[in-house]
DNA sequence: ACCCCTTTGTGTTAAATGTACACAGTTAAT
DNA sequence: ATTAACTGTGTACATTTAACACAAAGGGGT
C-alpha cells in the first residue's frame, strides 16, 4: 500500500438553494457563470470550505459577502461525492437549502461586475452548469419533504402573511392544488398560526386576514 | 487576503451506524478503542475519506475489510463540521446509517487483535469517544423519521419474517407500544408485504405467518 | 350610489382512517 | 389433559380527511 498523506486531502464546496417568495411566487437565487467552462450557465451560491470555518460558517459569508444576503435559515440537505461531477476536479459538493423572507430578500446587494444574479420560479430553472441542476432538484424535493413534516415556510413569512399566500407556497411546492377551505382549517386547527387581527388592504376584491406564525412550535406532520 | 493553498484541504471521515436485529432486538455495531485517546471507549466504525473515492465507496470498503460485513444499505444522514469535535485534527464526519439483516449480520467477522466489536441495543449504549455519542443519537433520530416515511426496514427483513417481529421493531425504534391488532391491519392494508403461507415452527405458542416484503413498493407514510 | 369584478371567508356531510378493546386458535411442555 | 406462551382475528367509536357552494368585503367604472 503506497503511503500518500495527500490521498486524504479533500476539496469541499457547499452549494445553497436560496429560495424566497417573491410577489406570490416560490422562487430561487442561482448566479451566472461568467468565465468556461460554462460560461452563461446558471449555478447554485456557495464557496470552498475552509479548514477553519464550519460550513455553516461558509455558507453564511458566502451568502453574506457576495449577495449581501442575512438571517437566512439554513438547513442541510445532501451530499454529492461522485467522482465525475467536476471533469476538472474532485470536489464533494455539500447542499443546503437556505430560506429567507420576502422583506429580507429585499436587502440582496446589487450585482457587481464579476457576479450577475437571478430570482428563478421553481418550476422554470434555466440552463444550469456542472451537476448543478441535479443538486437543486434534490433540495427542491428535500424542501418539498420539509414543509409537510415541519412548519420551515415560517422562515418565508416572518413578518404577516395571508394564507391564501401561504397556500400559494405550498401548492407551489408540492406542485398540487388544494381546497381553500380545508387548507385554511387545517393551519388553524393545528394551532401554528394566529390571527393578528389586521387585514391585507390595497389588493383586489376582499382584503385578507392577516396571521403571523406562533413562535414556540415543536415539529409535527402537517400533510 | 493570504494566499494558503492548504487551506482549502479537509480531512473527511465517514461514521456509520449500523443496525440489525438480533434475537428480537434492534441493535448497533460499535469498536471499541484499544488505544489513547479514549481508550476502552467505543466508536462508529467509518474511514478516512480519499480523493479518490465516493464516501459510499470508502464506507462499504471499509464495512468489508474491517469487519467483513456485506450488502448493508446505505443511507446519507448528516454531516459534522463543527471545529472542536476531535481538540487535535480538524476532521469533518459524514455520518450514515447502515441496515443490515440478521442472516447477512451473521457473517461478520471475529474480531482481529486490534478491533474489537459488539452489538449494543440502541437502548443501551455504552460510553463513547469523542462526539460519536451525539452522532449516534442523530442516526438513531433519523432512523426514526425513516421508517415511518418509508420502508426501509425491509432492508433489516429481507428473508420472511413475522408480523410481531416486525412490529417489535418497529416498537423498539419508535420507542413506543402498538395494538398488534392494528399494526397487523395497517401493514396489510399498506399492501407493502405478502403472506408467503409459511409458518414459523418451533418457538413458544402458536406458530406465527411468515410474510415477505414486496419489491416494487413506492415510499411513502406509513404512521 | 350603483353595479360588476375579483378575491376572501365560512359550515356541513360523507368517506376514510385511526383507535380501543377481548377472546379464540395453535403449539410445546408438563 | 392441562397449562403456559404466544399468535390471529372483528367490531364499534372517534378522529381526520375530502368534497362541495354561497355570502362578504373591497376596488373601479359608470
Amino acid at each position: 500500500m503506497d503511503f500518500n498523506p495527500g490521498k486524504y486531502y479533500n476539496i469541499l464546496e457547499s452549494l445553497v438553494s436560496i429560495f424566497t417568495i417573491d410577489q406570490g411566487q416560490v422562487k430561487v437565487l442561482l448566479l451566472r457563470k461568467k468565465s468556461e467552462p460554462y460560461r452563461g450557465y446558471w449555478i447554485l451560491p456557495g464557496g470552498i470550505v475552509s479548514n477553519d470555518e464550519t460550513i455553516e460558517m461558509n455558507i453564511i459569508d458566502s451568502i453574506e459577502v457576495k449577495l449581501g444576503l442575512k438571517d437566512v435559515y439554513l438547513e442541510q440537505c445532501h451530499i454529492f461525492s461522485n467522482l465525475d461531477r467536476d471533469p476538472d476536479d474532485r470536489i464533494i459538493a455539500i447542499s443546503y437549502i437556505g430560506l429567507i423572507d420576502n422583506v429580507s430578500a429585499l436587502f440582496k446587494r446589487e450585482d457587481r461586475d464579476d457576479i450577475q444574479t437571478a430570482w428563478f420560479k421553481i418550476g422554470d430553472i434555466p440552463k444550469m452548469a456542472y451537476d448543478h441542476a441535479r443538486i437543486l432538484k434534490k433540495n427542491i424535493e428535500f424542501l418539498r419533504r420539509k414543509i409537510v413534516n415541519s412548519n420551515v415556510l415560517k422562515s418565508l413569512f416572518p413578518s404577516d402573511f395571508t394564507l391564501p399566500e401561504l397556500q400559494k407556497a405550498y401548492e407551489q411546492i408540492l406542485n398540487v392544488t388544494m381546497d381553500r377551505r380545508n387548507f385554511r382549517k387545517k393551519f388553524i386547527t393545528l394551532g401554528l398560526i394566529e390571527d393578528t387581527g389586521d387585514k391585507n388592504v390595497g389588493g383586489n376584491g376582499r382584503p385578507a386576514k392577516l396571521y403571523s406564525f406562533k413562535e414556540d412550535i415543536k415539529e409535527r406532520n402537517l400533510f
